[in-house]
DNA sequence: GCTTGTCATGTTATCTCATATCATATATCG
DNA sequence: CGATATATGATATGAGATAACATGACAAGC
């Protein structure tokens, strides 16, 4: 469970848009824009919240509760459940990170900042997550809800598969 | 956590397109239906299988597999969580049920026998379901896929809010 | 009619995910 | 400073899910 072979996404290349980027300047830049927004907006960002957001930033993926406790424990936090879903709790209600659903896991979010309502792309293979944007007030499910007279206030929007990179694996 | 007051959804009324209907009615007719369409598929309808529809046909709102575990022992199947979770499986293998995974619960499909992308209406309040249809492919979702070269193999939409039923007792 | 294989069921044990609760500490504000 | 709110730590337990193995039902082929 623990090294090579083709197993789970240890490599941010494969995450995020299922592109590569510069990692390193990604995390930093997401830190710091949270660093600012939390401070613009008066939220407490303590050591924990940072570094359960800073866990998922590093990997690009989904992450169990108890991946990112273990973390944390690591980092010298608590290390009892609580600890981290409390953290998760506060980067999921102010959007620094989503819950993904299908996977009983969390993700940091890729357009922080911005209001959204995000849509997930997850590969089945390496489980890396893509977010994309939904637009779930259009289409079939917003009407129906109109018709129904159903109020929207929240919507999961996952969309499961294979991403580019494992299909070319696959393929090959 | 029983009876009345205004707990969950215990009345029929409130869910499958929030609309009221006759439910002796539509139980009886989606269990013939699917009595038929196993047939037909060769699938092996088999009494915990059977029961555990009836079971989520009558409530109309989704339900635990702890739930649908405890009614089947009820009625004389196994009692262990397997028992459960093999018949649901089952039955949402071959659409006769679906798992709405915010809930990490099951509901009867609406539409069985038509092949279909389920879309879903979360009422927040006493956790109702209706079921409606997505076109996941379309929209910003499918876009963004296909830009990113990611096949989409399934979908999960998910509404959470407030049904018609429970907006209304709120207003007054 | 017996053997063999397949599929379904039952049971045990265990694993993962999640939260209620209480105690303690740290911050913020009057 | 002292009061109040907020955050953290620890304990315990609840809820969701599955692996692994044993047993039973039934049809196909000899």
């Amino acid at each position: 469970m623990t090294s090579p072979g083709p197993s789970k996404a240890a490599n941010p290349r494969d995450a995020l848009g299922f592109a590569p980027h510069d990692h390193g300047h990604c995390v930093a830049a997401a830190m710091a824009a949270a660093e600012e927004r939390c401070a613009a907006a008066g939220l407490h960002f303590t050591p924990v919240r940072r570094k359960a957001l800073e866990i998922l930033l590093q990997e690009h993926r989904a992450l169990g509760a108890y991946e990112v406790l273990d973390r944390l424990r690591e980092a010298g936090f608590g290390s009892q459940p609580p600890v981290a879903y409390r953290a998760l709790d506060f980067l999921v209600a102010h959007g620094f990170a989503h819950k993904i659903e299908r996977l009983n896991a969390f993700v940091a979010c890729a357009h922080p900042g911005t209001s959204h309502s995000p849509a997930f792309m997850i590969c089945r293979v390496c489980d890396s997550v893509a977010e994309a944007q939904a637009t779930p007030a259009r289409g079939a499910l917003g009407q129906a809800a109109r018709e129904a007279g159903f109020r929207i206030e929240r919507t999961v929007v996952e969309a499961e598969g294979v991403c580019p990179s494992c299909a070319e694996k696959a393929g090959a």
